[in-house]
DNA sequence: TTAAACTTTCAGTAATTATTGAAAGTTTAT
DNA sequence: ATAAACTTTCAATAATTACTGAAAGTTTAA
């Protein structure tokens, strides 16, 4: 395969998984981009790769900033920005799952614990069962969380070696 | 907290939770629903309780038991059909984990594969850039690729403990 | 058969989400 | 201070995604 086919083909795959996880396609697209470029890029050699327009390249690049994955660079003696993304991928997962953690597992932690205790009669079916739900769903996400502590403390090596002794 | 504002909480977050991953809203609040619900629901049901159309719930309860957490049942002397979700919380996580193995990350082991080999001067930056990050994401697809089998094919406990002694 | 009871489909519409582009804001060099 | 070079914002618009509801389809009982 030509590398143009190729590179298109992979921001091509990675814009669709992510918007796939609910994330903005655009946004992943220029994480792609930069995840295979050699050097800094500008907004103007991103908005060119793409063909989007300013406004959308700097709210995409801000966010990825903000999600920690990309940096501005400073060239000495130009006024432009540069970005770079983070290269090491085991580090580019830890801290996508670090940033979900506190987006959206943090506030679901923070509704099941409210939702542990209800008035009402307990002895109703579905007070039983809605309770008997949030209990298991407590259990979980606190396990998860303690899980993901681990992930994200631990470097991959060490992770994965644990993983192998599961499959003995 | 009463139960009626619970359950509308419990809903609405899952509901939410649902789409911040990339799965519609309404068809995890029926989830929800039916995860909460001491006995079978009936279309009906569902549509007073989340005020949709009769044709949006029917696809989303087909989506539901496409992705193999929901399923009918028939109650003898009824026509209906009623509808009721996996209860145990670890084996709905199993499901979607599976189902989203196979819809996501199959697809994207098949592209890198094929963007493993590309044709050029393997010398120039872009070129050495590009195969590098492949590289690295057909390992790190490879081990989560292993790691959600194991998940999949161990119970709770076994992958708990395990993650337990990660932990000392 | 027939028709009542139910489920599914899908074209039209509504709601949501993403994008543009020009104006406003900021920084730097002189 | 000024203006050139750049970045950010945001109202208007476009694109995408979800929903409705009525018509078509299916199943069951008599």
């Amino acid at each position: 395969m030509e590398f143009n086919e190729a590179k298109a083909q992979f921001i091509q795959t990675w814009g669709k998984l992510g918007s796939e996880w609910g994330i903005n396609r655009t946004m992943a697209q220029v994480h792609a981009i930069l995840l295979i470029s050699p050097k800094a890029m500008s907004a103007e050699e991103i908005m060119a790769e793409l063909s989007i327009s300013r406004g959308n390249a700097n709210m995409n690049i801000r966010d990825l900033i903000n999600w920690n994955l990309v940096h501005k660079e400073l060239v000495p003696g130009d006024r432009k920005e540069y970005f770079t993304a983070e290269k090491d991928i085991w580090e580019v997962a830890r801290r996508i799952i670090k940033e979900r953690k506190k987006r959206e597992m943090e506030p679901v932690l923070k509704v099941i614990n409210q939702l542990k205790t209800i008035e009402g009669d307990q002895q109703s079916a579905e007070i039983k069962e809605f309770s008997s739900m949030i209990n298991q769903l407590d259990s979980f996400v606190g396990k998860m969380d303690k899980s993901v502590n681990l992930l994200l403390n631990e470097n991959e090596n060490k992770l994965f070696s644990i993983l192998f002794k599961l499959m003995s």
